[in-house]
DNA sequence: CCCAACTGTTTATGGCCTACGCTAATTGGT
DNA sequence: ACCAATTAGCGTAGGCCATAAACAGTTGGG
């Protein structure tokens, strides 16, 4: 009697196996990775009950009897996902710095390699998976021989989660459009210089007789998306460290 | 022969009118005004080609007449939007810290007014409407008087967009399931204390030890709301002020 | 043995976007 | 004045999708 989410109790192990009628065929963790895979692969447009079944091999239909609707399928999705990838232990002889920037460019190869977790529409509620509360404590864990207050913790970690998940999305974004296609710097560059004048939009014409984005490369690659993520973290760690040595001074 | 995408043409004017045939008792800006009303009265679900229509008094095909997808709508709902709730113009007087901050307040106070903006699947496109671009001119405005470099303007303009997107959209899965289900943090605390367990998840089990999500009120109050951007958004203008410190010494 | 519980399938429904083709309105050219 | 070209709006229909409901076969307990 649980006020969890359904389909979240089977994530933490807590759905009791049926006693009787005929034994499954199908699991749970089955449907989920072939979910994944084909996520993975081709994206979350073809990701359809259909699609996922003919993977198994059974038919649509029998997937609801492990899964209520397919937002809660997604919902898993993220989740084994995360679980699967898991955060970084944090290394207690280190620093809170090291230790919770190896925990963020973690968290950008984890969505780096599985873009369409960035996709998948909100749910139901909060994130309450194990998958994913695992990293949020990895996170909080480089914390621990600080003395941070504990809003200012969570404060952080959701910050940097936040940040981290808005950049690899829009780093992708430029990079390819929705459907796959290249696109990169230099043809947003020629896009933009389409429209924007001098008078109208000033500041961005600037930026654009600066030829910030006129990349010779064609797509972004993995060095330049990492320096995107990276100048942002940088900014981002050097408030942190601030609001840190604030609170070190205090004590 | 615009290499823009299509449809974009039409919201910087560039389409021509059609010399012949009877004369268009419907406009672009009829249409996305009216999906524009019901995603903000009803969200993204219910938005569907056939509502709109309806709305208009008109069948649904002759909508296509206009817009080339629904996809297409939706990405000129997004940028109409920007248009018609301008960023605030910069004071050439004042400092680039109180401008940026105005101009990053303004955008939270847009995304709270238009929740469905943060739930628009990805476009095949970056943006490249001229809302969008006004608001991502009038941020890069904000360094006109300082000697930052172009690439570290875009960089923290970016950040800026890329946080505040997350954070609102963040906050906005807490205060209310996806379904408009009233939520805020007493509820997530209880479903976190389910599953939490101090062995696993020692450091966000001491988090909850501290009360941080026991808040005494159900659903998160705008000025919550407001707490929780404004410790990103400090921390964030903490870490560009040193940036924009440091260039101003070098020269 | 038989009932209750359970799995997987079949069938059907309703929703959605949108390709296609039609009719009627409007205009330019002759 | 008239024809051909162009365009607006609409009706139909097709395809895909999630999923509700009813059904057939399977298993274990009493």
């Amino acid at each position: 009697m649980s006020d969890l989410p359904p389909g979240v109790d089977v994530l933490w192990g807590r759905r009791e196996p049926a006693k009787r009628g005929p034994r499954p065929n199908l699991s749970i963790d089955q449907i989920v990775d072939a979910a994944i895979e084909i996520a993975s692969a081709e994206g979350l447009g073809p990701l359809s009950m259909n699609r996922v079944a003919e993977k198994l091999g059974k038919s649509a239909m029998s997937l609801y009897r492990y899964v209520r609707t397919k937002d809660e399928l997604l919902q898993l999705m993220i989740d084994v996902c995360a679980v699967k990838n898991p955060p970084p232990e944090p290394d207690q002889d280190a620093g809170w710095r090291p230790n919770l920037e190896r925990w963020a460019y973690a968290l950008v190869e984890l969505y780096r390699r599985f873009p369409w977790v960035l996709h998948v529409p909100l749910g139901p509620t909060p994130p309450v998976g194990p998958g994913q509360l695992t990293w949020l404590d990895r996170g909080l864990a480089c914390f621990r021989r600080t003395s941070v207050p504990s809003e200012l913790r969570i404060g952080v970690v959701m910050l940097l989660l936040v940040f981290i998940r808005g950049q690899v999305r829009m780093a992708q974004e430029i990079n390819q459009g929705a459907a796959g296609v290249a696109l990169g710097y230099p043809a947003y560059d020629r896009m933009l210089r389409l429209v924007v004048d001098k008078d109208r939009l000033p500041d961005l014409a600037q930026l654009l007789d600066d030829g910030i984005f006129d990349d010779p490369e064609e797509g972004m690659s993995e060095q330049e998306l990492d320096m995107e993520v990276r100048f942002g973290l940088t900014m981002i760690f050097d408030g942190i460290e601030r609001l840190v040595a604030a609170h070190e001074e205090e004590q």
